[in-house]
DNA sequence: CGCTGTGAAGATATTCACAGCG
DNA sequence: CGCTGTGAATATCTTCACAGCG
């Protein structure tokens, strides 16, 4: 509440379907390994087995893009990469900043991916003072004092936000204001951003908490009737487990403080 | 091709739809958070300003769970903390192995939001015999070696693969062969497993792809009519950009070998 | 004949809008 | 009267299955 909307509401872009965005760079790195090989063609199937999806779907996404196949043949590998490349946005240079330098902001700073995908780690950013100067994959660390002239004389748009969760929306907003208009973030919190603004979150507990309820499905499914529905019927005034004891601070990574 | 399956198939648990167990963490969160502002309870409409949704679907979500509202008056706080936590399996410990003490392996095992939630990191596993016994996140590291005894010892069922991309896919096999059925994958690589494991995709590039997808949409929109489409009517055969040039392997974040 | 491209069917997910309980 | 819980309407995504091009 307050600071407007929040998530992106699947901006339905010119005509290919969200869904559809989100699978293209798994193509594009499938086709990337091919193209290495210096494999000249695939057929569907044989792309949606190396990119983990079914070749419906494939070709179906591929048909948003345009008519890029040969029938009776399969695609041309590296006519593809180019088309998906350029559909993405890859063919030109994003120039990124990433702020909060803990384990996770230098993990990022030197994940190889970024580079190779059209992606420039233009500045790393961190709130502590003993930071500033010392380079980390190789890139001097800059005090956040800066942020808004970086930003600025870089012509950045895309921020990645790895700092702990308490300075987050506070470094969205002077990100915002300073002109980014696309936002990664790993900080474990919602980030309140003005129409017009993406955010893509990645969270690491979320994930794990997802694979423990399938888990927990698992194990319900072998032990069966075996031991019984024994915890279920509990009473309107809950048990809690482990709810508001631990530290005062959320869910905040262990990152260095920004 | 291969290996048989490969992602999981929307397991379609009891009845708990894939797309509300998935925004179950996030209503998990921002209770945890009311709780220990000592809230008591919480109508629809805020609780679901707090985790960014709208309020009809967070009801929805809800009453796939259950009817654990009152109507006029909203939801006992504690109360769904309890009932969230129980039906994602967050009242029971589930003991984790992270495989691949980078930068980002290390920053998971520092990660807080771990520990918060029912996970525990169990052992730290990476394939450098340097890093064996060197504590990280005071969790001393262990020998690729040991990953087998690891296992079963503890009885871990959750796996987290932080290593290269090149390693990924043995590890998995090792992990899965040891008895681990869920993974969380850090890997830019598809993973292929056999029926009834579980993997969940964290891609750190993918989601830059996607936002640099939506941010050139942006550009496009102001542009519009001023610089004209210049590139597109491209021959069949290509023009590639930035493909088969860089390192020769993909897209390996630069941890710590493993 | 092989494989793409795609309508049409089916499955999921989201949103609306309101009945009905406290 | 306020707010939950939910059928019904809509939108989105996936899968099927096959026409039709190379």
């Amino acid at each position: 509440m307050a600071t407007g909307r929040t998530h992106r509401p699947a901006t339905r872009s010119r005509g290919i379907p969200e869904a559809t965005v989100a699978r293209l760079p798994l193509y594009l790195r499938a086709l990337t390994a091919l193209s290495e090989r210096s494999v000249p063609t695939v057929s569907s199937e044989e792309l949606a087995a190396a990119a983990g999806v079914n070749s419906a779907k494939l070709r179906k996404d591929f048909s948003y893009l345009g008519s890029y196949g040969t029938r009776g043949v399969g695609y041309d590998v590296e006519y593809l990469v180019y088309q998906i490349s350029r559909e993405l946005g890859l063919t030109q240079d994003w120039p990124v900043v990433i702020v909060g330098i803990g384990n996770l902001g230098a993990a990022l700073a030197n994940y190889g991916g970024f580079a190779s995908r059209g992606f420039r780690v233009a500045a790393l950013i961190d709130a502590d003072p003993a930071m500033a100067g010392k380079p980390v994959a190789g890139i001097p660390v800059q005090h956040t004092d800066e942020l808004e002239k970086i930003i600025e004389d870089n012509g950045v748009s895309i921020g990645v936000i790895a700092t702990p969760a308490g300075a987050a929306q506070q470094v969205c907003d002077r990100l915002v204001a300073a002109g980014v208009t696309s936002i990664l973030n790993f900080a474990p919190t919602v980030l309140s951003v003005p129409d017009g603004v993406d955010v893509r979150k990645v969270d690491l507990s979320i994930e794990l908490q997802i694979l423990a309820f399938h888990e927990q499905r698992k194990a319900g499914e072998e032990a069966a009737a075996a031991a019984g529905a024994a915890v279920d019927g509990i009473p309107a005034t809950a048990v809690r487990k482990q709810s508001a004891d631990k530290g005062p601070d959320g869910d905040v990574p262990a990152v260095m403080p920004a």
